[in-house]
DNA sequence: TAACCACCTTTCTT
DNA sequence: AAAGAAAGGTGGT
């Protein structure tokens, strides 16, 4: 399946497959969507900038081990980190003279020793993400049933998992197990939060989580809840918008 | 419960 | 070019 990007539209040759429509979001119905999340200028600007955005629908297994690997670290490094774990734990594949690797499976990462898991860059994430494919491979956990699960039975047994705190729950909730309804919240939320919505939260909670750079759990399940019960059923896609506009339009012009 | 703070490494910024 | 700051937080105390 190979597919273009032109300008502003994706092209597929041959037509595009029901997987890959489910990869990119096709099937989430957009207009839908940000008529709800449309609360307030705030947002509304960022949905006039960059209206098309779609939320990936990703394999559940391969975004875990991706945010586990994303604390404390920015985006070209967890890049790096994953393509370095497919290259060196994951199968080649060619396709049309390319090559390309795999994304590890489970098992494949819960043999690798601690020492060849540190070559690819994670450093303190080692030992979360070699102890995690342990338990998934030992487990058979199946990420699958999550999808059908409360939003708070999800979260909790995703919380089980070594490394996993309510940021990367909600991740993998939010891009890879169907739940629209997740909102994390990292440095860039905390912004957005103190920068546009401030009048929602008391006086001392905005000095509160002024004072330091990442939100402790409390504050993190405070502005959690603003953001689901403020934005509604498709939060997650309103998280989206306002994040991926705060980091593009903050510094520079954005025009 | 709440407040600190260490943590591996890469990339960005000055 | 080199050095310091920041980076899509988590877990332990």
């Amino acid at each position: 399946m190979k597919i273009r990007q032109d300008s502003n539209r994706l092209e597929f040759e041959n037509g595009a497959a029901d997987s890959v429509k489910n990869y990119f979001g096709l099937r989430d119905d957009l207009p839908k969507i940000l008529t709800k999340i449309n609360k307030d200028g705030h947002i509304e600007a960022a949905i006039n900038r960059f209206k098309g955005l779609r939320i990936l629908h990703q394999d559940p297994w391969e975004c875990l081990i991706s945010y586990i690997c994303a604390t404390y670290k920015n985006v070209p490094a967890i890049k790096s980190m994953v393509e370095n774990l497919s290259r060196r734990f994951g199968d080649k594949i060619a396709v049309e003279g390319y090559t390309f690797h795999t994304f590890p499976t489970p098992g494949r990462l819960a043999q690798a020793t601690t020492q060849e898991l540190a070559g690819s860059g994670l450093g303190y994430r080692t030992r979360y993400v070699a102890e995690t494919a342990r338990i998934v491979k030992r487990t058979g956990f199946d990420f699958e049933r999550l999808k059908h699960a409360t939003y708070e039975e999800a979260k909790k047994e995703l919380l089980a998992f070594p490394g996993v705190g309510f940021k990367v729950a909600d991740c993998v909730m939010l891009f890879s197990l169907d739940r629209l309804d997740a909102f994390p919240v990292d440095v860039w939320m905390k912004r957005v939060v103190l920068k546009y919505y401030a009048r929602h939260f008391p006086n001392w909670f905005l000095q509160k989580i002024s004072a330091h750079e990442s939100p402790s759990n409390s504050e993190y399940r405070k502005m959690n809840q603003f953001g689901r019960e403020y934005f509604g059923e498709y939060a997650g896609y309103a998280q989206e918008y306002l994040y991926h506009y705060e980091r593009t339009c903050a510094k520079s012009k954005c025009r």
